[in-house]
DNA sequence: ATCGGTCCGTGACGCTTGTCACAGCGCTCC
DNA sequence: GGAGCGCTGTGACAAGCGTCACGGACCGAT
């Protein structure tokens, strides 16, 4: 098995770090491997420390009395989950469950915030990555806000084609790993409605092709504007 | 007019600062006096500094291109705008707007880097700010993604009543300093809807009286409990 | 008092979308 | 290869809400 430390070097929150503060780091780090559906915190859990995910997938999300699911992100290989309460003192914001078998580090809230505090590397490494969140929800709210179905499936495609997909000359191809479940939780609508929006983006040429996961959709920068435009 | 240390002291995010490190900060801070309608920045502005609210108020928020707005933030006395991008170098994700004629102190960015760097205090304070933006912020979208206009609008009543209400026998009282218009936008929707939300909320008692803007409604808790359980 | 502005209430209407119901399809596991 | 199961498509319907239109209340300026 490859070390902890290989694997935090990676992680882009301590990528800045020196070796030294790694090791540091890691030598404190709890790894765990677990299945599918682990419960690594709710809502409203005071805050025992951070998680990195290694291997695997973690979604973050809110959930209403009556069932219903806002995703609020995704994290996988190499990012940070709950960076946030550990500063303020607050309890977790939010539910967070691993979707599929994964391999979590754990750090513990005491030697985080020793290393914050006598690092200021440490320290603008996670302000970044806070910063990063912060944007990303702002982003988020403001589609969910404003935009239709269709208009925030598209935004969301434009992010996946960026993350994970390769382009040639029929367009942006990549692997959609998720179900229409799971899409419509995170942005913030009903199964029956990511159906209909994917054939409505498809018969708008935004999505080129589709078999089975497999998806072609036309490069991120149109995608977005077609949204933002709220479709044509 | 009073120093400026005397009203930064005052600021949440550096008031466990010392002395020392406030008057540092303070005589690095450009004061301004500016009238309603001033842009602080826009939308995808390169990120000039800190702004800190002394007087007055100021509106965070998001436009779509047909004209529609969701409020992120309303800032008063003693409160930070945008300490976001001052870290991961970004640009504003939002615009700025004073709401009424305010006095702000702007804090180069440079400055505020420095400091940052060589107080870990100062990290310290502004990683809780950050957290507690974030919180907020993933409220916002929770309640925005489930609830009708009527819970929503419930939750804000909440957080004012606490903020700037005092309770009595009859329920808790406050001046309501919004518009109908401004309510909607912070809540993501339209003016109308808040009118008849607000007519709703007062015949199922949550808000017991209205006169002007002279509200009584019930104790906070009461109304959130109601906008989650999604009115009755 | 009169005007002009902003703010608020309310009715009508249509579109989006959540919900329910059900049918096809591709799996895996016997 | 059938049974069961999860995922996907799609039709019908109702509710919520955005939009338009209009009228009325309030208020400051002249």
């Amino acid at each position: 098995m490859s070390s902890l430390v290989d694997v935090l070097r990676e992680v882009p929150i301590f990528a800045e770090l020196d070796e030294r503060v790694i090791a540091l780091l890691a030598a404190r780090c709890v790894p765990r491997a677990v299945g599918e559906g682990f419960v690594l915190f709710r809502a409203g859990d005071p805050c025992a420390g951070l998680y990195v995910v290694l291997e695997g997938r973690v979604r973050v999300f809110r959930s209403s009395v009556d069932g219903r699911e806002q995703t609020v992100a995704v994290e996988g290989p190499g990012r940070p989950v709950a960076e946030l309460p550990l500063f303020d003192g607050g309890p977790y914001p939010a539910h967070a469950v691993t979707t599929m078998p994964s391999r979590l580090a754990f750090l513990p809230r005491a030697e985080f915030e020793h290393a914050f505090r006598s690092d200021p590397d440490v320290a603008a490494a996670v302000v970044h990555a806070l910063g990063h969140r912060l944007r990303h929800l702002v982003q988020l709210l403001e589609t969910v806000a404003f935009r239709d179905v269709a208009a925030r499936l598209a935004m969301l495609l434009a992010d996946y084609s960026e993350q994970t997909g390769r382009s040639n000359a029929d367009g942006v191809h990549f692997e959609l790993d998720r179900t229409q479940e799971e899409l419509a939780a995170e942005i913030g609508t009903a199964r029956e409605s990511v159906s209909r929006a994917l054939k409505q983006l498809t018969t708008n040429g935004l999505i080129r092709s589709r078999k089975g996961r497999r998806l072609i959709v036309a490069p991120a920068e149109q995608l977005r504007s077609w949204a933002r435009r709220g479709g044509e």
